[in-house]
DNA sequence: CTGAAAGCGCTAACAG
DNA sequence: CTGTTAGCGCTTTCAG
């Protein structure tokens, strides 16, 4: 039993403590067969539309997939069958005997990041495009649920998958390196795995701490999610204070958000700024969200933006750029991380090798009315 | 050939235009091939784990299903035989003998809309727990794209369906209707196809309205997204209106805000308000985030808000508790809209009959500092 | 250009 | 409790 669990935990096989799942399962299995079963004698198969067509199985599926081996005459007449029986195949015969699975896995810590969901649909809609579908799986900003999500969707036999930051556990590696298929990481511009499209937090970094440098800012802080939740934001800030401290800032402090990225972690983390160093003079919150939550806390007090702190965030949220004063922020090129990512893949799909399996997409600094 | 490509855009198979995607397929498919050829003589598959625990193919296949029907000592023979081989089901072969495929397709307006994004995470974390797994796709508050999309999972044969609001096309009703699943229609509590779990859009205008009478405002305005775009935002403005015309009000104003919910478009519909009656007292706005972007124009008028202004948004958005003054909002309980909606799939697949195939999980008025 | 036939890997009657 | 036996619907050689 314990090997069971063991496995079925692993797998992610539904309910790891008990299998109490599979036994729901086994309980419905009668009612949804008999369903199944009349929805089977109802929908048109592949067989159906050539016998209306005259036509051999074959020539049906060839119509689908390469039209071109078909004459003009034959392939009219089999459209004109699958119209008549509202055909719609079904790939689970078709990617069982078929050779490639149309199904590409999307992992990213979490939809409620805009970034990210700005990134599935340029992903779902781009892939969509060619034909493909995404599964997308929530980590959580856990490497443990991502692990078991990649063990599950290898289930799907996917095309190929994409992940995002350069940092899995060991398992999820050797899992996808022996599935041998292409995997893109994004938002990091090296890879862990094979390839990767994204750029250098730590340049993120380092580019805001000279920024404030540059303005006259001597004394900063910077407030960021927790570097074991989310390591992108972990290094960003980790590169600032280490940025800052090579230009020789005399005071250089750096506080932990609780929780994820949201106005009201940022409004905590100015808080504590401002209690340990109330004579800060700049902020960089690894996320606009903090950032926001920072000004918020900044009008409460009464404290003035710019003249008496400045502020950068990082993601140029849609909010940004209206807020009074609006935030300065590094800006990603998340739809061109999408694109590239998708091109890269399907083009290692495809058995071609790309241009390059690693792409710095870079970022932009943008000064806003903040700092 | 018309009717060729006619059919392949309603099945929205790849490329409308002129079937140059299939023509791809056609190109890759060697190489493609001849890699998944590899992958196929590596990947276990289920006769290997029976033959290496010494069992039938039935019995290892029982282990995973109905644990109950195998004894204990084969159970954990296989286990560990499916450990040995690192043993990855294959949902296909699955899928296509099996009586359910353990897909659900989750259609959606936008992923970027923070409301449909917990909707996401919740969905898919609660179904993957019973072990199905969520195909996404975003209508982009298209109802032509719906149906595309709609059809295109049909391929997937999926045990159902949740879909956002009650306004789809004729085709769209007909293909869920045919295919004979479960449908759900979620953030509305009527259904026009099955089943529905939201709550009244209408009464929603209806309240802020009566709130606004309440503490005794007299000329209002309101801001909403188009109500050909976003339905939802279209009723609760009207609903908006037409109350605060029976509560004779003396100034109802309506403007639509431009493109999707956004601060920006809240900005602008504010100016709008304030250019075609200066002396509004009150603007509801159909979403937070519109709501947001009024505040900001009021910050850079020098208008005080809830002084001179009062402003009520829509959603309760992470920042609408943040920002200064907070912003007094119409909270949906999303994370229930989700549960209830799964649940009562989950009922209706095991072919049972759920309490109710209309649930109202209503709606909270957060009064705030904005009014 | 078209068809016949052999599976793809797994599930589920039906017997033991 | 376990094994045998048929497929599920489609793709893809291999021959015409």
């Amino acid at each position: 039993m314990e090997a069971i669990s063991k496995y079925v935990e692993r797998i992610g096989f539904s309910c790891p403590c008990d299998l109490s799942i599979i036994r729901l399962e086994f309980r419905w299995s009668r009612q949804v067969q008999r369903k199944r079963q009349e929805q089977k004698n109802t929908r048109a198969k592949m067989a159906d539309v050539a016998k209306l067509a005259g036509v051999s199985n074959t020539t049906v599926s060839r119509v689908l997939r390469n039209p071109e081996m078909v004459s003009q005459d034959v392939r009219e007449r089999v459209a004109a069958a699958m119209e008549r029986l509202s055909y719609v195949p079904n790939f689970f015969a078709g990617g069982l005997s078929a050779t490639q699975s149309r199904i590409i896995g999307l992992i990213i810590p979490s939809v409620r990041n805009t970034a990210f969901a700005v990134m599935v649909e340029e992903v779902t809609e781009l892939l969509s495009r060619q034909g493909y579908y995404t599964l997308i799986g929530h980590s959580n900003y856990s490497s443990t649920e991502e692990e078991r999500i990649v063990v599950n969707f290898l289930s799907w036999s996917p095309a190929g998958v994409i992940l995002v930051g350069n940092q899995h556990s060991r398992p999820t590696i050797t899992s996808l390196l022996t599935a041998n298929i292409p995997v893109i990481e994004t938002w990091e511009r090296d890879a862990s795995i094979d390839c990767a499209v994204g750029f250098s937090h730590r340049e993120v970094g380092e580019k805001v701490a000279r920024y404030f440098f540059g303005i006259g800012c001597r004394k900063v802080a910077v407030v960021g999610s927790a570097a074991d939740i989310d390591p992108r934001a972990g290094k960003r800030t980790s590169a600032f204070r280490q940025a800052a401290l090579e230009l020789r800032m005399t005071g250089v402090l750096d506080v932990t958000a609780n929780g994820r990225a949201s106005p009201e972690g940022g409004a905590e983390g100015l808080s504590e700024v401002l209690r340990l160093q109330p004579d800060t003079e700049a902020v960089f919150f690894s996320n606009d969200a903090l950032a926001l939550g920072g000004l918020f806390e900044c009008q409460r007090r009464g404290i003035r933006v710019p003249g008496d702190l400045k502020l950068c965030g990082f993601g140029d949220l849609p909010f940004s750029s209206q807020s009074v004063p609006t935030i300065s922020t590094i800006r990603p090129p998340r739809a061109e991380i999408a694109a590239k990512a998708v091109e890269m893949l399907l083009t290692l799909i495809r058995g071609e090798e790309p241009v390059s399996r690693k792409i710095d997409v870079g970022f932009e600094l943008v000064v806003r009315g903040s700092g």
